[in-house]
DNA sequence: CGTACATTTGACATCCTTCAAAATGAGTGG
DNA sequence: CCACTCATTTTGAAGGATGTCAAATGTACG
């Protein structure tokens, strides 16, 4: 299993749609979701590939007692329902107003039994999806709240430039319980954290949903990917 | 994304080879190699696809500032170095004296365009993978010290189980610094959960490489898992 | 302008880590 | 078989980072 090392610390995985996939899901139908609703729940039949047009969703975890641990954020071009089983393994719930594509998973394996681009496209898409869950391990298993924080948006960056050209100004569509659900963290430590980032230069918190990065090197180091 | 929730928790994914990829590696050569060795480091071209025969082995990645993270720990019947990139994104590490299997990624490749049952198998040994992963996260980020180590020991009783009847008596192949590597802790914090579920009576602890479980529900409960 | 909700800040408790030392166990040679 | 050595594990004490509970501040929206 494999990387280049040197590439930008991506947590999130299910970017640059394979087409072969995109033509699947635009034959299928458009749906609109309103925000904070469910799309599907853990255990529930898997019925549907989905594609992201408009909006930012989470897939997460409920434990016993109810806390919650997202997986990944999900943002345009990004699949939700890629399975090899019967139910959900995830939830699925909107964090604002959603556009998204589907079609139902008997499609996908008609299609799949005659194209077998089509398991390389899944066979990548879970790959790329991989990458990021392998990649929040480590950031939680290995990192300190405010290297978490850093880390998250240097990815936030990254994706938002189009994992090209990092964006220096980072929009947050998701609150802080969102972002302390995803790093395994509360949400005043995550709060406190921002102050800190802030505090210390290399952030500037313009509103509660901006973060402009004023020294990048100095997140960076403060992230852990460097030194 | 997908699962049966009332499925006993898996830390582990690679289990159940499918026999296509099975026919594959058996095509390639056989290698052995001794305990507490590097098969391939992260960042090294990705060459083969290998098949566990003998041994255990660990997937794992290090920080910076030299602390490793172990994705998982792998076993007889499970792949490496699937991966849709030129180099690893994790290195492998054996724990114990192993033998693999392994063919040249090109084979792979090769057969794969003859037979979309190898993209179809790719996707599913990647999918188990991704599984565990995420399986991993939520252990890391919701639960507490004594819970992960409760939960590792139920993975590894379902594992030695072959999936399907839990074993009683768990062998640990690895050592206490493994564990923590594993699960984000170190080694005095797992070696203190150990004697609490000890003295809890959860467990019993005949050496240093084997774990009795005395109680699976109580164990269960200690994990999470319940209630 | 006022209400409701999200975020931030503060004080304190808890869990895990760190550093240090003792105990256990495995391997080797006497 | 026993003694010695080295590595690993366990235990102890203290410190630090994050969680918890509570209050204050900030923000969005009617």
């Amino acid at each position: 299993m494999m990387s280049n090392p040197t590439t930008p610390s991506a947590l999130h995985p299910l970017f640059r749609a394979p087409s072969v996939l995109l033509d699947l899901v635009q034959q299928g139908e458009t749906i609109k979701v309103g925000a904070h609703e469910t799309l599907f729940s853990e255990g529930d039949p898997a019925q549907y590939l989905y594609c992201v047009a408009e909006g930012t969703l989470v897939l997460s975890r409920y434990s016993v007692s109810g806390d919650r641990q997202i997986m990944t954020f999900l943002f345009p071009g990004d699949f939700i329902g890629i399975t090899f089983e019967k139910s959900a393994s995830l939830g699925a719930e909107t964090l604002s107003k959603c556009t998204l594509l589907r079609v139902d998973h008997s499609v996908l394996e008609d299609q799949a039994a005659r194209d077998p681009d089509v398991w390389r496209a899944l066979s990548e898409v879970t790959w790329r999806f991989l990458r990021g869950s392998m990649e929040l391990t480590f950031t939680i298993g290995r990192k300190s709240a405010v290297s978490r924080i850093a880390s998250f948006l240097l990815y936030l960056s990254f994706r938002q430039g189009g994992f090209s050209t990092p964006t220096l100004v980072v929009h947050l569509p998701m609150g802080r319980q969102d972002i302390g659900d995803f790093l395994g963290l509360t949400i005043e430590t995550v709060s406190r954290c921002f102050t800190k980032l802030k505090e210390s230069g290399c952030v500037a918190l313009p509103s509660t949903d901006e973060v402009a990065i004023l020294n990048v090197e100095e997140l960076r180091m403060a992230a852990d990917v460097i030194d």
